[in-house]
DNA sequence: AGGGGGACCTGTGCGC
DNA sequence: TGCGCACAGGTCCCCC
């Protein structure tokens, strides 16, 4: 479920229960995920202290006391199910949320203060790694990568900067994570209706105007997206349900053959394959 | 060197 | 009801 927004609403999903507190117990009922874990994974996290739980892009980094950073990614299907009062809890009181099957839970975290947080995730696209925080920067993870989009970084600018001379299309340019951090398939295609980019645009043609129009759009879909996932917080505290990713409104993501929603347009959202993945556009007002 | 396509997994929904 | 196929929010690796 996982794109920048997503992300984020875990992040402050998990904070409460995390942030601050010492890691009681660590169960990683698997070897890997989509990477095996770190040589010695749960002792290396058993006592630490999570200081504080940040997001960079799609990643989760929880900085520890030991001088280490848990990173985590939820890849395609990863979620995080928090309990709180847990030793109030009596067997069988397990409360989960729906769709979630429990084979599936990969890793278990014991927080200090009674919460338990589970790491659930049946594709294991997702992964976590430690690394020493003194090197996170310049990790496999993050070398490399781009501004994050709702940084005063991120600004037209920068953005036009990064698009010129691509020959990708601008569809698979803001798909990647060196162009900008954070950004998936759907706020791609949801950034470059409301700016009436077509995906199929080459990126070096939108450097200039077009992407002085894409940075504010792109931070204002994001912004309105945290927003909606914020509203769902409280279910995502209490393990119930998931975070109302598909209660957000999209403008064409998955509104193929429906009547292009811009006033006036009249056009019709097609969907059409990009690099292996499905785009959604107007074919009218999108150019 | 940059960019496209396949691989990695499991689950779901659809047409037949 | 059952089967097969297409498809799903991401990233890595290989090959051109």
């Amino acid at each position: 479920m996982p794109e920048l927004p997503e992300v984020e609403t875990v992040r402050r999903g998990l904070a409460p229960a995390m942030a601050g507190r010492r890691i009681l117990a660590v169960e990683a009922r698997r070897p890997d995920l989509r990477f095996p874990f770190p040589e010695r994974f749960a002792e290396r996290l058993t006592g630490a202290r999570v200081a504080a739980l940040d997001r960079r892009g799609k990643y989760l980094i929880a900085g520890l006391d030991t001088g280490e950073a848990l990173v985590m990614h939820l890849g395609m299907s990863g979620r995080f199910t928090v309990e709180t009062g847990v030793n109030a809890l009596r067997p069988g009181d397990f409360v989960r949320a729906p769709g979630v099957d429990a084979r599936h839970d990969h890793v278990v975290f014991a927080l200090e203060g009674g919460a338990r947080v589970t790491f659930n995730d049946p594709r294991r696209f997702g992964f976590m790694d430690l690394v020493a925080i003194a090197g996170l920067d310049s990790c496999a993870h993050f070398r490399g990568m781009g501004p994050e989009p709702l940084s005063e970084a991120f600004d037209a600018a920068a953005l036009s900067a990064a698009l010129a001379g691509k020959r990708a299309p601008i569809k698979a340019a803001l798909l990647d994570q060196k162009v900008v951090a954070g950004l998936g398939n759907i706020y791609v295609c949801e950034a470059l209706f409301r700016t009436r980019i077509s995906p199929r645009r080459l990126a070096r043609s939108t450097a200039g105007a077009r992407a002085a129009r894409l940075a504010p759009a792109i931070k204002a879909v994001l912004t309105e997206a945290i927003a909606a996932g914020g509203a769902s917080l409280k279910d995502f505290a209490s393990a119930e349900g998931g975070l109302g990713y598909f209660q957000l409104d999209f403008a064409v993501y998955g509104r193929d053959g429906e009547t292009c929603p811009r006033l006036g347009c009249g056009g019709r959202i097609a969907r059409f394959v990009q690099s292996g993945r499905s785009s959604f556009a107007c074919g009218r007002c999108q150019r």
